[in-house]
DNA sequence: ATGGTTTGTGTACGTTGTACGTTACGCCTA
DNA sequence: TAGGCGTAACGTACAACGTACACAAACCAT
């Protein structure tokens, strides 16, 4: 009753909104955070009204699996050379780089778990390289999941390194009790500044890809 | 006004409340899912209130990390045979079992890093193990991390099939167009359900672990 | 008993996701 | 040109959340 003014109505034109629209503004939200991404705030971004959105997402939910498909989808093929193993790599990195350029995404990736079609090509793509060196079926799965949870958890670690993280720990160590306590990890102080590097990924990419490598040839020279 | 009735106060004794009871509780809380551990139902688990439960953590974020230093100072430590290798094969087990028997914990533990003091043992027991191997500086953090990334991923992967996912990737390839797009995957569709197994697991780490043996024999071989 | 300190509580505010019913745009028909 | 109607957009409202703040009750030392 009371007093509903008309008020300056600024309503906007009619298929003003699109899916498309409301991803990218949602996206532009996110990057400041995944904790900052709320219907609001989209809906502000898109100068519309929360309610609005639901006309075209039905929940808050199925909006982040179509953010996180969507940047999936953003994964660059790896080209095939020559060198399945080295194609292996080029994938693993590839995959990792994607995580890299959405950090934002990371977080959201491990409560959302397989957003949606667009994790269809990678594993396609992991398992073609496998078949070309011979591994299928189980161990082809199984070294695909290792791959991607290697990069999932390191992904991690790199967001909360970014976050803030790691220098808890570096203060521990200057503390004298602490550092006798834990002799190795304060030794390791050095090293542990480049926590999370690209350097330090390549160390331990190049480890697994020598193991699938070694373990392969072990097994196709036993087998036949 | 109107009706403040006093009601039955059933007010708590005196230091009836501590942090591990909070814990306790809120572990039990958490136990139905890390989107139910809420401050409310912690107190509501404890017969408590909400504030009373600020009077020993200053705020829930404060909680949640305690939560997450408690479960990882539950991993067993490795003991040592004579072989440094398998040693750090029990340490990726023991420290993924830890993951697996708390999988509420898991996506907490992605906003939540290195939630405290009990972190530096896992590390020192890891050091420990590499240094036995002859592998230290910067290939011993990056093998650390190594690990414990493709555990934190595993992880997710583990809670995210549970909790339903993957379900949608079978349905998915039921549809003939999907299956015939994407025929490696559709191929693999059996191996898919052991997906995130204890089998796949073992595959994983015995590649890792290959190919951290075989290349710190290389290295240590070039090197002197 | 008295006063101070510690522990528990009630109320309340701001923010979130979103259910529900209403408004008004802009095309379609007459 | 007038009217009607489907649908996009909106406003209001609610429950649940974290938690600030002021206060009350229990305890201890005197």
């Amino acid at each position: 009753m009371s007093e509903t003014v008309p008020a300056p109505r600024n309503r906007r034109r009619r298929n003003s909104l699109t899916l498309e629209e409301i991803l990218d503004g949602a996206e532009r939200v996110a990057a400041a955070g995944i904790a900052t991404l709320t219907i609001r705030a989209v809906a502000t971004e898109l100068e519309s009204s929360p309610m609005a959105l639901y006309r075209y997402v039905s929940t808050k939910d199925e909006l982040v699996d179509a953010l996180l498909n969507r940047i999936l989808g953003r994964m660059e093929e790896p080209q095939e050379s020559g060198n399945w193993i080295e194609d292996l790599g080029v994938f693993a990195r590839n995959h990792r780089d994607v995580l890299n350029r959405h950090q934002w995404a990371v977080p959201a990736l491990f409560t959302h778990p397989v957003p949606g079609p667009n994790a269809l090509p990678i594993g396609e793509w992991a398992l073609r390289i496998l078949g070309r060196g011979g591994i299928t079926g189980d161990a082809a799965v199984a070294t695909f999941s290792g791959i991607l949870s290697l990069n999932y958890g390191w992904a991690s670690f790199v967001v909360a390194r970014v976050g803030g993280a790691g220098k808890s720990l570096a203060e521990d160590l200057v503390n004298p009790a602490v550092a006798q306590a834990f002799p190795l990890t304060a030794s390791v102080a050095r090293p542990m500044s480049s926590y999370g590097s690209s350097e330090h990924y390549e160390l331990v990419l190049a480890q697994l890809l020598a193991g699938v490598e070694s373990r392969q040839a072990r097994s196709t020279g036993a087998g036949g």
